[in-house]
DNA sequence: TATTGTTATACTCTATAACTATA
DNA sequence: TATAGTTATAGAGTATAACAATA
């Protein structure tokens, strides 16, 4: 990331998205500001990737998958905050569609292990760049600096560790 | 705020959400950071706020909505992101509870004014303490200091201007 | 013609509870 | 009894297009 073809928030057309309106105390409400700015950036984030036969929700699964194999399908789902019923449908639909392989190990049948297909990697792998591009471009009004200082404030509050 | 009473994250029972789970040079995505964590403090806002007769997005509206009296209708749904369409079902909800009123201006006889009955002010006035409490406690994890430098960044990612 | 708001509808996402199989 | 996953279903949220009224 060098950050030289990320152009200043003026040449990116950022406006004032508050357009007037005033919160008042709330304008300091954290919870308020990252619901915005999340919808801010998966906004930009759509509008360079529609047309692409993969939902961001989907490349997350497959990615997860493709970075720890084998991880349970329940421990994934808690660390996307998926309820696990709902991801049951989203695997079972990568299932279908040959992009992932579900296995039942013998020491816990209880349980479904999960590994992506040759053509799961192949996909991940075609949108990999594609994505990680979509997503540094969509923030385009934060210096490399800030990019860094934020995605360290997004990790203390999503409860992960330190980089 | 004090953030004398803003207990430390061990304290507060924060984790380690990501459980040993990796996402390679994901997790120097914003995009990706910026959707769990927003999950993560909206799951611990709820859990304050569970069983209150206002919805987080009412709440929000009911704000908006106090803070620009007579704002237009449009206007309030383009900055906090809501299609048109949809915004007309909120407002129409909120009004047949007696908290909106709508008024059609002679001068634009398209556009919809919005303000608060004295009914909805109440509301929003009881809540408004609880939700912005809430709001800072779902975010134990961060210092004053963090926490004004993570919403400095946020307004920036929104496209908000400086506080 | 463009803007503001409405209606209808479909689709996705999320939440809840009851259930099976296994530990 | 507890855990991992599934099923079914309801509800909320979101997206799209066609439309009416007004500018």
């Amino acid at each position: 990331m060098t950050g030289a073809e990320i152009l200043p928030a003026e040449a990116a057309g950022i406006e004032d998205g508050k357009a007037g309106l005033s919160f008042g105390k709330f304008e300091r409400s954290a919870g308020f500001l990252l619901r915005i700015a999340q919808l801010t950036a998966f906004e930009r984030m759509f509008a360079e990737l529609k047309g692409a036969d993969v939902k961001i929700g989907e490349f997350t699964i497959l990615l997860a998958i493709a970075e720890n194999p084998g991880v349970r399908q329940g421990a994934m789902a808690d660390v996307l905050k998926i309820k696990w019923s709902n991801m049951t449908k989203l695997v079972r639909s990568l299932e279908g569609r040959g992009l992932v392989q579900r296995f039942v190990p013998p020491q816990d049948r209880r349980s479904v292990e999960l590994r992506l297909t040759e053509e799961g990697r192949k996909l991940l792998e075609a949108f990999s760049p594609l994505m990680f591009e979509a997503d540094r471009r969509a923030l385009p009004m934060l210096s490399d600096e800030e990019h860094g200082h934020f995605l360290a404030l997004l990790r203390k509050v999503s409860g992960w560790p330190p980089l």
